[in-house]
RNA sequence: GAUCACGUAGCUCAAAUGGAUAGAGCAACUGCCUUCUAAGCAGUAGGUUACAGGUUCGAAUCCUGUCGUGAUCACCA
């Protein structure tokens, strides 16, 4: 039964079109233009009547005719293509379409057919780099951040039909990870993750932070300069130690680094975060080296005296830039010349989109530059998603001063609120849904935010469970699934024509707000921000939860609307299920 | 100091890229569970969109300047 209704659904999209196609023909059949001018719709205002409305004041400039003209060729071309669906009004420079009945119904059939959700952009393959942390230290609030938004652009852009890469560049090697091993090395006594029962990124983050404080005591016992402090010059020794291979060192240096990913292993499972890819910074940092060399040759970098190797970026607004240090060995910079290259040969990438922190606009900045210089045809298919810092009222977190909200204990956190309101509402308790919850609570937190935008971060008053929460949405969803249980007990399911329905207004809005998805699928995809699909969801629950308030949508002698009520229950569920899980957040069917 | 971002209700955020009288949530106060899940709904109150100019039919949005906040400007990553 189910199939013919869809087969209906489709056979009546095909001789069917919108408003918006309709009002781009009859330009086209009005002015005789050979090019379409930008239309500019937007949905009407409450305190205006109509749904969809034109604005005509640039076209009226286009076209060189009066807005009142315009308007009114416009609208009767539409009325009388779609008179049974549409009125119109014009009220200054807008023309305003009113749905009919009818068309509310076309909408809503458009939005049963399958088609509707896979909305589909022209293919390309993209490589998303997100997370990429240092291991000496475990994940902080700003790494959430940067996971969340990474894995959800990487769902997003799926969704609507590239594929996708996730690589994850792991800075294993390097001074950071030196100072956690010469601080257990001195003070560790035998200490292990296990002997200790700890998680192993937080047992090497213990000796990072230890490492400073014995840093900082030295200082100021000693006032003396920092080349002189001795715990330093260990670590730098520990660094040259490792570059030439010494192999006690390097075998500290696996067994730690080992630990710090078991634990990062055990957050990223708790938060959903996976990859495709990984990248050892240990493994390529040589790669980018020959480049410069050769770009050396070629004259486009320039050497100091010292042997030191530089590219001069001031003509473009930039300074002079190191790219090799005078005993040859490479900075960050070199590395990421080095991966760039590899990654576009290596995997034949049609784009790269670098999920990293506002801090590091200026590195992309001459990164991008240099490998323009370097002549590379792709410079153009590199992009930097710069998102803003999750900050403390304190400001800033730094990890040598130990003031920071690490992703752990923030998820823990969240379970256990999760678990108390679940005791309080439900009598019996599921472990799962609360941890469900909570994260979905977290997740909707930092991503509801657009990301150029600075998060501060309370930890007194802890993420919400009420209101344009996470919460909000998983309950409204819940809802739904509910309201399908009780329908199914009490209603048949049944193909009428429904061509005499009448909707109120909360069905209209709930039918208006649901159409809306694939373009804003579209345009966060487009502009890479999660952000808006976490603002539209909440849109539609609460457009959701109005209707559910004031229409008994299941009802047992009214068949027919209790059908229609279903139909528009069930896309908003889909829809609701759709976009949070775009956003990384489940959804469970009881609450 | 230079460069770049951001300043919207007491607080946290929106506003379909220049459209009509700038919207939500939290906190506060007032109502609604004999009725499909009250983690919900309704109502009250809260604004010179930091400030001053400019662009045009029209600006929170674009341009200029001022102020404020933050980030960056390493032979660190």
């Amino acid at each position: 039964m189910k199939n013919d209704f869809m087969k209906n659904c489709m056979n009546n999209n095909d001789n069917f079109q919108s408003i918006e196609e309709i009002t781009k023909k009859s330009i086209h059949f009005l002015y005789k233009t050979k090019s379409c001018p930008e239309l500019c719709f937007q949905y009407t205002k409450k305190e205006h009547p109509g749904d969809l409305t034109l604005i005509l004041f640039s076209l009226s400039k286009k076209l060189k005719k009066p807005t009142e003209k315009i308007g009114n060729d416009i609208g009767k071309y539409v009325k009388n293509q779609l008179g049974e669906f549409v009125e119109f009004s014009i009220i200054k420079g807008f023309l305003n379409f009113t749905f009919k009945d009818r068309y509310y119904i076309y909408l809503l059939k458009r939005m049963l057919n399958t088609n509707f959700y896979n909305f589909k952009l022209p293919s390309k393959k993209i490589m998303v780099e997100y997370s990429s942390p240092n291991t000496n230290k475990p994940l902080h609030l700003g790494h959430v951040r940067n996971c969340l938004i990474g894995s959800s652009i990487s769902k997003i852009l799926k969704m609507v039909g590239h594929e996708i890469i996730r690589i994850q560049m792991i800075n294993d090697r390097g001074i950071h990870i030196c100072k956690s091993m010469v601080a257990w090395k001195k003070y560790g006594k035998g200490e292990t993750p296990d002997n200790t029962k700890m998680k192993g990124d937080h047992f090497v983050g213990k000796y990072y932070n230890l490492f400073y404080k014995i840093y900082r005591e030295d200082i100021y016992k000693n006032s003396s300069k920092k080349d002189q402090i001795s715990i330093l010059r260990d670590a730098r020794n520990l660094l040259k130690k490792w570059e030439s291979g010494d192999l006690t060192t390097v075998n500290i240096w696996k067994k730690m680094n080992q630990w710090v990913y078991n634990g990062f292993k055990e957050t990223y499972k708790k938060l959903g975060i996976n990859f495709d890819e990984i990248e050892y910074e240990s493994n390529i940092y040589q790669i980018g080296k020959k480049i410069i060399k050769e770009g050396l040759e070629k004259g486009i970098f320039f050497q100091e005296k010292d042997g030191s190797i530089w590219i001069d970026l001031v003509k473009e607004g930039f300074d002079q830039k190191l790219l090799l240090r005078s005993d040859q060995t490479s900075v960050y910079i070199t590395q990421d010349i080095g991966t760039a290259v590899e990654r576009f040969r290596k995997y034949n990438i049609d784009q790269l989109i670098y999920i990293v922190g506002k801090e590091q606009d200026y590195h992309f900045q001459i990164l991008f530059r240099i490998l323009k210089r370097l002549g590379y045809k792709w410079v153009n298919k590199l992009s930097h998603l710069s998102y803003e810092m999750v900050c403390l009222p304190s400001g800033k977190m730094k990890s040598r001063e130990g003031n920071v909200v690490d992703a752990d204990s923030l998820i823990l956190e969240m379970y256990s609120i999760a678990k108390k309101n679940f005791l309080k509402k439900s009598p019996k308790f599921e472990k799962k849904s609360a941890e469900i919850i909570g994260l979905g609570a977290m997740k909707y937190y930092f991503l509801k935010i657009d990301p150029k935008k600075k998060i501060i971060f309370y930890p007194e008053k802890s993420i919400d469970f009420k209101g344009k929460t996470g919460t909000y949405i998983q309950y409204t969803y819940s809802r739904i699934r509910s309201l399908e249980r009780n329908f199914l007990n009490f209603c048949l399911l049944l193909n009428y024509h429904w061509d005499n329905i009448k909707f109120n207004i909360y069905e209209k809005n709930m039918i208006k707000i649901l159409q809306r998805y694939p373009l804003i699928l579209k345009k966060s995809a487009m502009e890479l921000n999660p952000s808006l699909i976490a603002n539209y969801v909440y849109e539609v629950s609460k457009t959701f939860n109005l209707l559910y308030q004031n229409k008994k949508l299941i009802d047992p002698f009214n068949l027919i609307h209790s059908n229609i009520c279903m139909n528009i229950i069930h896309i908003t569920g889909n829809i609701l299920k759709s976009g949070m899980n775009l956003l990384g957040i489940e959804m469970i069917d009881r609450m």
